[in-house]
DNA sequence: AACTATTTATAAGA
DNA sequence: TTCTTATAAATAGTT
C-alpha cells in the first residue's frame, strides 16, 4: 500500500528498513489500540527493533496481559493433557468392553445357551472343547481321589464306580450319533438342520466324573500344589 | 477504510463488533508478521476477545518475547531507579555546596577578610555580632576564672587585670568613633565611603579578655559541664 | 462468507 | 526525520 507493491521479505537496505520499521510500527500500534477499543478486547503488543529497542502497547497493562496469557496457556496445556488422557481411557474401556462381550458370548455358548446361530461343525468344535475341559477336570478329580482313596467316605467310592459305568454307556451313544451324522451330512456342511436341542446333544448330559484315565506331568504339578 | 468512516469507540452492536473483531484481528496479526519479517524485528502479539478467546502471534516464541520484555523492563526500571537516586544526590550536593559557600563567605567576613563589598551599616552589624560573640566568650572565660582563681598561676591574674584596663580604653575610643560617624552620615546611608581599614575599625583590635561582668543561668549550665 | 466503495496505510520520493 | 503523494491494502457496510 504505497507507491509500489513490495514482497514480504527482510528489507536489505538498512535505511529503508528503519524507515519502514518506524512507519509500520506506528501503524501496528495504532491498529492494536483500535482493535482493543472497537472490539472491547485485551491486547498486548511487544516489538523489539533489530537494534533491540523496545516498543510496546497494552490495552490494560502488560503484566495483566502476560499473566492472563500464561494462565490461559496453562489451562490449555492442562486441557490438552486431560483430553489425551481421557481419550486413552476411552480407548481402553472400548477394548475391555469388546473383550468382555466376546467372553460373555463364549461363556454363553460354553454353557449351551444362545447356540442357535451355530452350525454343526461349530457345535462339534464346541463339544470337543467341552470334552477336553471335562476330561481335564475329571482327571484332576480322579488324581485327587487316587492320592487318598482311603480318606474318602465309602459312599464317594461307590459313586465313582457308578459314574464310571454311566460314562461308558454315554460314550458309546456318542459314537453312534457321530456315525449317524456322517451318513446324513456326506456333502453339505452349512447348518444342516442339526441343533443342540434334544437327547442328541452330548453336552446336555451332566457328567460329574470320568473313568480313571491317568494323565501325566501337568497333573503331577497340580499334585505338588495340593500336597 | 471501508464504506464509511467510523469513530474509534466500542462498537455497541454485538454482531458488528464480532465481525469487526474477526476482520481487524486478522489484519493485525498479518501486519505483526509483516513487520517482523520486513524489519527483522522480534514481535509478540496477544489478543483476548471480549469472550476471552486467545489469539496470539510471536515471531520467535512468546516465551522468548516475554522473557526479553521482562528483562528489558527490569533493566529499564533499574535504570530509572538509579537515575532518580542520582538526581537526588546531585540536588543534595548542590544544596550542600551552596551552604558551604555561604558559610565560607560568612566566615571570611567574620574574620575581617573580603569586606570591601560591605556598606557601613553592614559592617556595623557585623561588628555588633562580633561584639556579642566576644562578650559571650569573655563571659565564659571570666566565669571559668572566677570559679577557681587560686588554681591559676599569678601571671594569668595579672594579665586579666591588665586586659581589663585595655578594654575600658578601647571601649571609650569606640564610642567616640560612633559619634564621628553619626555626624558625617546624617542623611545618606549607602556605602558612605567608610571601610573597615585603618584604626577606625574596632574589629581589627585583638582583645583577649573582657571586664568581669557576671552573666547568668546560661553560664551556670556551662559550669556544670566544665565541672 | 463475498463483494466493493471508501478509507487508511504506506512506499517512494523530496 | 518529516512531508507529500500515488498507490496498495484494509475494511465498513451491504448482499
Amino acid at each position: 500500500m504505497g507507491r509500489g507493491k513490495i514482497v514480504i521479505r527482510r528489507i536489505d537496505n538498512t535505511t529503508t528498513r528503519q524507515v519502514t520499521f518506524s512507519k509500520r510500527r506506528n501503524g501496528l500500534l495504532k491498529k492494536a489500540k483500535e482493535l482493543a477499543v472497537l472490539c472491547d478486547a485485551e491486547v498486548g503488543l511487544i516489538i523489539f527493533s533489530s537494534t533491540s529497542r523496545l516498543y510496546d502497547y497494552a490495552s490494560t497493562s502488560m503484566k495483566s496481559v502476560i499473566e492472563r496469557y500464561n494462565k490461559t496457556n496453562e489451562d490449555h496445556q492442562l486441557t490438552m493433557h486431560l483430553n489425551s488422557e481421557l481419550k486413552f481411557w476411552q480407548r481402553e474401556a472400548a477394548t475391555l468392553r469388546q473383550q468382555l462381550h466376546n467372553l460373555q458370548e463364549n461363556h454363553r455358548q460354553m454353557m449351551g445357551v444362545d447356540t442357535n446361530g451355530l452350525g454343526f461343525e461349530e457345535l462339534q468344535s464346541l463339544e470337543n472343547k467341552l470334552e477336553t475341559s471335562l476330561h481335564s477336570i475329571r482327571n484332576k478329580k480322579v488324581f485327587i481321589l487316587n492320592i487318598s482313596p482311603d480318606q474318602l467316605p465309602p459312599s464317594v467310592n461307590l459313586m465313582h464306580r457308578e459314574n464310571m459305568e454311566l460314562y461308558k454307556t454315554i460314550n458309546l451313544s456318542r459314537h453312534e450319533n457321530m456315525k449317524i451324522y456322517q451318513k446324513v451330512n456326506t456333502t453339505g456342511r452349512q447348518n444342516g438342520g442339526f441343533t443342540s436341542s434334544g437327547s442328541l446333544s452330548p453336552t446336555s448330559i451332566d457328567l460329574e466324573l470320568s473313568p480313571p484315565q491317568q494323565q501325566t506331568s501337568e497333573m503331577e504339578e497340580e499334585v505338588t500344589k495340593l500336597g
